[in-house]
DNA sequence: CATACCCATAACCCTGTGGTTATGAATTAT
DNA sequence: ATAATTCATAACCACAGGGTTATGGGTATG
């Protein structure tokens, strides 16, 4: 059982950070500034939300003078798509598993 | 924007509910009794998180005598779905966008 | 009827964490 | 050199929420 959902739901949970992570996907890459100009928080909040989507690995920073960029890595998505089909999977077993039975007490 | 995944997000986002989560999915219904034995957790600790995970739609409940069992609903996970393979599509649209560029500049 | 069992709810505690302001390091501009 | 800017870090606060114990309602059992 992978631990990699685990740090990636924790830090999607929040929606602050979900909504920064949103806008890099749509928009591309941007500046703690640009980020914040419409984040609704404080510049250190979302430098700490970078920071946690950093940490997860769902995003990358550049530096380039004195602004920082940061763009958002959506292959790090990948173990929750793994998680979530995983899931629907062993429903998806049982289920057959059942129509099996179901279809061995018919004959 | 859907509301839905934010409910989700924060649903599983907790280790030990999203245990219980899983545990439903892999080995379908289940006791509050059986699920409580292996989590960890005092009783009234499970039972509140299944109150959140049915709050969210993961799970339904049906009541037989006096103990009540617990089934994993996997078809509330399609909104994660979504928005996961709409995030990588916003990516994989830039990406396309900037092939087209690259390509344009090319000839 | 009394007892034991299963689960949900209430009341409470305590930690984690998302927010703030204050500050500093590094870079650019005057 | 001085001032202004961009961002990160530190220190702190407040609250959400996950944990506990205590309790009660409903159901089976003796």
């Amino acid at each position: 059982m992978s631990a990699a959902p685990e740090l990636l739901f924790r830090t999607l949970a929040d929606p602050t950070r979900r909504a920064i992570f949103e806008r890099l996907c749509r928009e591309g890459e941007q500046t703690v500034g640009a980020l914040t100009a419409r984040s609704g928080v404080s510049q250190p909040a979302v430098s700490k939300h970078l920071g946690a989507l950093k940490q997860a690995g769902l995003v990358r920073d550049r530096h380039e003078g004195r602004q920082t960029h940061y763009s958002a890595q959506p292959g790090a998505l990948n173990p929750l798509i793994d998680w979530t089909s995983q899931m629907a999977g062993f429903w998806q077993n049982r289920l057959d598993a059942l129509d099996d039975l179901l279809k061995r007490m018919d004959q």
